[in-house]
DNA sequence: CGTGCAAACTAACTTAAATCAAGTTATGTT
DNA sequence: AACATAACTTGATTTAAGTTAGTTTGCACG
């Protein structure tokens, strides 16, 4: 099935945290030509190792990108949601270092490489939004690692759940207060180095503190303060300052 | 003091690890201006938050990329080794997420952003190489990630040692088996998440597998396929297999 | 060539998190 | 509505890693 993505759609305003996307830019993002296609909660977008000759994004649903250790452990090391790419590294490399999942039901949209390549040459702002989202990538990934290598269980949950709440929020999809998190606990632990009973007494330490409330999936943040604090929390990591070019 | 980077340099070297580079590029990069400066060990090269104006590389020195957390634990998130450069991102952004420290005196080199960029510009290959180097680095963190993440003390510092054989021998600074470690316990352990007085622990326990002989820092690995079990290590995260452009 | 200091080593003890083992609560299905 | 299944919750126990503290080694410097 083909069809056109929404000009103003999730991708333009996903790149436009990185870089000023003007209208003719997302004029040109909503011609692209797409393949959509849905998966399944848990099933496999891309494998470890495998090329991918299209690049993808998600319209809807959450996913996460995950490794695993020879004995079986699952470390998931980054969340994507909706309006990201998937394969950003695809621009210049054949295959990936991870699995991506699904955390839910999700659509995902293909676009020709070609097709994007194009795009991308004659959108100087698209590109750099492109290359920011790597930097932005990156210290995401450097600040999970001080989160998993420095701190206490509690500690990483509440970070954990901090950074949920600050990047649906900046992408428009929670009020950064009140969201629910497409996860089992055992995933949470995966994510944050601890196991899922853990992670279920971290929460439930939380709650307990007047922090935050939380019922089956949905949390809602009471105190947003302490929580930052709980989670030593500061959302300068998920943004990028533009260098003036 | 101002001096010319030696033409077929480390520079060259550590960017042919990412793509073809050629006679010619590597001359351009031969003829690039650089200051020198001297740092001793422990000093600060960049600060966090700090911008630098300048491309910085190390031609000699170990040093390493650090975070803080708020409460004062510290975690190392990269090393950098000779030949690399210290701020890979500044081609895109103002200011650093991290820290960057010596392990040891070591010298850096400065080259003016203009005249990089020009150089760039001028040499695709060369671009190609730090975009390349771009994406080695995220798989490195994400590694890094499973690493703290996923295994126990032991393996975590076994695979740091494989780690740190494999790249200073694939960039030539040593055969891969004997090395000697420019860095305290106390400084591994903050780069694999334990305590210095476990890291002791783990480096015996390896020593008395039969594995490594182990004296001051240097290290010497008997059982280089045991050794790499040991630490779950492959090096193919260290590599990236470069697009057909 | 001692002296001082930091790093490495070791042991004893404590603790946070893992593991094990039941429950209980949701969610989905015929 | 009854059943099945997976996720969540809770407590008891074990264990890996942290903490504290002392000793030893290596090395820089007067």
């Amino acid at each position: 099935m083909i069809s056109e993505i929404d000009p103003h759609g999730l991708i333009a305003k996903s790149l436009s945290a990185y870089s000023r996307i003007q209208v003719f830019d997302s004029e040109a993002l909503g011609r692209l030509k797409a393949r959509t296609k849905t998966f399944e909660s848990g099933s496999y977008v891309f494998r470890e190792g495998l090329s991918s000759s299209d690049y993808v994004f998600v319209i809807s649903g959450y996913l996460f990108r995950q490794k695993q250790t020879l004995d079986g452990y699952r470390q998931i090391v980054s969340l994507i949601i909706p309006g990201d790419m998937i394969n950003p590294e695809s621009r210049f490399v054949n295959s990936l270092d991870y699995n991506v999942v699904c955390a839910e039901k999700s659509s995902i949209i293909y676009v020709q490489r070609s097709e994007f390549e194009e795009l991308i040459d004659s959108h100087p702002s698209i590109r750099l939004a492109l290359d920011l989202r790597t930097i932005a990538e990156s210290r995401q990934l450097r600040e999970w690692l001080l989160n998993i290598g420095g701190r206490s269980a509690r500690t990483r949950v509440a970070h954990f759940l901090n950074e949920f709440a600050a990047r649906t929020r900046l992408r428009g999809l929670s009020d950064g207060l009140r969201f629910s998190l497409p996860m089992s606990q055992e995933q949470m632990g995966d994510s944050v180095g601890i196991t899922p009973v853990h992670v279920n007494r971290s929460i439930r330490s939380l709650v307990e503190s007047g922090l935050i409330n939380h019922a089956n999936r949905k949390y809602e943040i009471i105190d947003l303060d302490g929580f930052r604090q709980a989670g030593q929390f500061s959302e300068r990591f998920l943004l990028v300052d533009d260098l003036p070019h």
